[in-house]
DNA sequence: CGACGTGTTGAAGGAGCTCAATCTAAGTGG
DNA sequence: CCACTTAGATTGAGCTCCTTCAACACGTCG
């Protein structure tokens, strides 16, 4: 129970040591949770809205996001996920999936089957609680993004999701906010937004011409973060970042 | 530590139960949180954005909801809250208030040091659990607006909120969903679907004419919930209202 | 009574949508 | 190595929800 010979969860325990200082006994406990790792291709379905899932996901690495459909057959997307972060907490906690999970790019997963989670949270609080913290940040975004999708404009909104992708990029030690990899198409562009794939089209090459970002393949370089920061309303309060008085300790 | 001389966390209690079966230890652990009732009218600011809240707030009776302001000064409506409703576990757990609580009702709420919540948490890990779920019953609820508003006509997006009210309130036992109280101006549902107020009421009177609902006063009533149902492409799974399976037990 | 918050209505304008075509880059099979 | 395919990006033209601005109506409350 001291030393695991998979460290393949070592960017969850990452991931919750932002919330919660974690001793090595709460970290050996997150490390030992019994997890298949499992690699992936791009637009692989990890959950489906309607499913009752056993397990929760972690991200080892690669890009996914989060969706709803709508009746008519729209499509909402509700979270942009990067290597690290839990997903899916959620769906296997809640019993019921009210959502689908899906890669975006080619991506390594572990699955964590829910009862030792929910275990894990009886054995060591603290990391209950630092999981806990996890889904309230998410929790948060989601409230950014309601304000985001309903109260900006299509070229403020747009920036946002860029100063927003950027700086959470730059948390997880995967890309400086200046430049960093954004493998999204237009089309989910447009579904995070609630816009279409051609007006996001047209407004991402209004915000490029004016020199607020460069795209470059699927990265993404920002020459004036202040600037387009500026431009997209954004404050990084929201993804709570920084946290002055740790909940214990 | 058995009993408490005054009941008014009961709601709270409640609404736990709806979530985890609690022995009467829990319960009573619930119940002995020191707290300050508090009766205050309509309008009032319980928490603002920036603040650190040292407290969460239970809503004893009366209704509420969470904002945000954007940077031009708009606003986004994230949540609508009744009593029973634990509002702002996240603000407080979270350390730093990401969006305002404003009444919209005359309404009594009960502060609890957020010291009491965590150390609750530790002691009856089982309560904690719940707490947990409730806050992440209120994520998927966020993940759904930001589907409504984002991807549903104004129409739809109207009737789906009319759905989810009433299907709250009736599930708190505080109306029918066919006839229940909604006391809030068309101003604030616009900021709730990222509207007008203007666009709201002309749509309001238009699903009204259909005969989809009908206003009196504060009131709404239903005379074909089926029928609001379909038309605001309203299904209640995301409110997680059943749960065949509890996470334990 | 006057003031204020809320609801209602009309007319004109615009941000973003629809439809439809074209372009580009990255496979894929032969 | 090239023809063929396909997903995604790009562009144009016309249209529509929803917005903006500006009155006006109604009820409540000091």
């Amino acid at each position: 129970m001291s030393t695991n010979p998979s460290p393949s969860l070592a960017p969850m325990v990452r991931k919750l040591s932002l919330w919660q200082d974690l001793n090595d006994a709460e970290r050996a406990a997150v490390l030992a949770l019994p997890h298949t790792p499992q690699r992936v291709r791009s637009g692989t379905m990890i959950v489906r809205e309607g499913d009752r899932p056993q397990h929760s996901c972690v991200l080892i690495s690669g890009f996914a996001f989060r969706q709803k459909t709508t009746g008519d057959g729209m499509r909402s997307i509700s979270a942009i996920h990067f290597a690290g972060d839990i997903v899916d907490l959620q769906n296997s906690l809640l019993g019921l999936a009210d959502h689908s999970v899906q890669t975006m790019t080619e991506a390594t997963i572990a699955l964590i089957p829910r009862e030792n989670i929910i275990q894990l949270t009886f054995a060591h609080p603290k990391v209950g609680l630092a999981m806990w913290h996890d889904t309230l940040v998410d929790g948060s975004i989601f409230r950014e993004w309601i304000a985001n999708v309903g109260r900006r404009s299509a070229r403020t909104g747009l920036a946002h999701v860029l100063c927003e992708v950027g700086t959470r990029l730059e948390a997880l030690n995967l890309g400086r906010r200046e430049e960093f990899e954004l493998p999204m198409t237009q089309e989910q562009l447009a579904d995070v937004l609630g816009l279409t794939p051609v007006h996001v089209n047209r407004t991402l090459k209004e915000l490029e011409a004016e020199g607020l970002f460069i795209r470059e393949q699927r990265r993404v370089r920002v020459p004036d973060w202040a600037r387009l920061e500026k431009v997209g309303d954004f404050n990084d309060a929201y993804l709570h970042l920084r946290h002055p008085e740790l909940l214990l300790r």
